[in-house]
DNA sequence: TAGCTAGCTTAGGCGTGCCTAAGACTTGGA
DNA sequence: TCCAAGTCTTAGGCACGCCTAAGCTAGCTA
């Protein structure tokens, strides 16, 4: 049984991808509807319904019409294995190899997929073990284990907290480049000193200076 | 026209082995016959047929049925391209990461058709720029030149000889911790004080040891 | 010169991962 | 209550990369 277990690990890129991208959706707690999946992952309804059924074979995912699609506790190990891949590469590409945060989301994507354990354990002691990726995310350990996040968004921050910067979104280069020439880095201090009203931007006090921030990237930031 | 070469870019893992295979089997110079590409490969040579067609409208390499296939310049560039990958890959494994030359090979082998050109050149920075990969294999430079060796098969060498070990073949890990095991690293001066009769070992002096050195590892291993 | 054989190609097929188009639920509003 | 929409699945098909089996060709040997 723990043979046949091992023996469904020949999980392919694209399988991999559905795991992650349930992972990210939520499909732990809760069942995730197909056309989300199909959102996220830009493909058609129809191919998730095939990738889902592929999926139940394997024991990786249970999918029941009614409700959606959830993880089983393979899948969401397979899910784990390729975030940790994904936030650890991310981290490997900064620190070690003078990436910018916004460079590195497209390369892990790639890489998560096809680095073996060793070399994912050889860069993991090469940072000393870290916990977070460089947006902020926790690096999930080896046994699957995850810190839980207590951040809020900054959109939802009031004029007169003082927070810093935690965590952001590693989706949007742009947005990232923007967020970083603003003088917003992770662990940045800064005081809300006018919140977001009528859709407008906040501003903070950062280093002396004020600083307009526009909703869209107020709504990729995270702090506490 | 290089729009449209550059359009041509798109090449699967698949087809770039193939490249790879083709450029490693000499077919810059001379034509190969699908049924060695199927054997380095390990697919049928049914499987070569199908893959040459393909690559030839991809204006990858010429295929003529008398002579069998050649790369063109243009697959030549892409060809050697992997092999940067691979022999970046590999050294950055070994000096960074601290890997032994005998377990880069089939990580780089997948590896390199996944990394960015800046991946490539952050690693090649890293390295100050290296000119050999862990296994004595020139790197080839991003315009697509290599230094030509001029080393020569250890089995070939006479009693007297006085030489160092410059190259390996990386395919097969055992043979490659066999040989460190004997003491033979890259760069090893020794002397050859019995060469190799009725296919018996080859007798080595090394740091004052002598060490007998079976057929099957010296063939895989070249001196200067 | 007439086979015969080795090597290459063709034909047909499979698994994966995607698509569109068309059917089948389900569910809320008229 | 029943229909219209939205959602999901089924059906059929395509590109890729591989396979086996069957043909073809070309060159060597008798
Ligand atoms: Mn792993
Ligand atoms: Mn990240
Ligand atoms: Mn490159
Ligand atoms: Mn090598």
């Amino acid at each position: 049984m723990s043979k046949l277990t091992a023996l469904a690990r020949h999980t392919s890129s694209a399988q991999e991808d559905y795991l992650k991208a349930l992972y990210g959706l939520g499909a732990v707690e809760a069942a995730v509807p197909p056309s989300r999946l199909a959102r996220e992952l830009d493909v058609s309804p129809a191919s998730v319904t095939d990738m889902l059924a592929k999926l139940a074979v394997l024991g990786l995912v249970t999918h029941d019409r009614a409700h959606g699609a959830r993880l089983t506790p393979t899948g969401r190990g397979v899910a784990l294995e390729m975030v940790r891949h994904h936030r650890l590469l991310e981290a490997y590409l900064v620190q070690a190899l003078g990436y910018r945060w916004d460079e590195v989301h497209d390369e892990a994507d790639r890489l998560e997929h096809c680095i073996s354990e060793v070399l994912e354990q050889r860069m993991f002691q090469a940072l000393g073990g870290p916990s977070f990726d460089p947006h902020g995310d926790p690096i999930p350990s080896t046994r699957g284990s995850l810190p839980r996040e207590h951040d809020r968004c900054l959109l939802a921050c009031k004029a007169g907290d003082r927070v810093r910067l935690s965590r952001v979104s590693d989706r949007e280069p742009e947005k990232l480049r923007a967020l970083r020439a603003l003088g917003l880095e992770l662990g940045t201090a800064f005081e809300v000193v006018g919140e977001s009203r009528w859709e407008g931007p906040l501003e903070l006090r950062l280093n002396q200076r004020l600083v307009q921030v526009p909703l869209g990237l107020a709504r990729i930031a995270f702090v506490h």
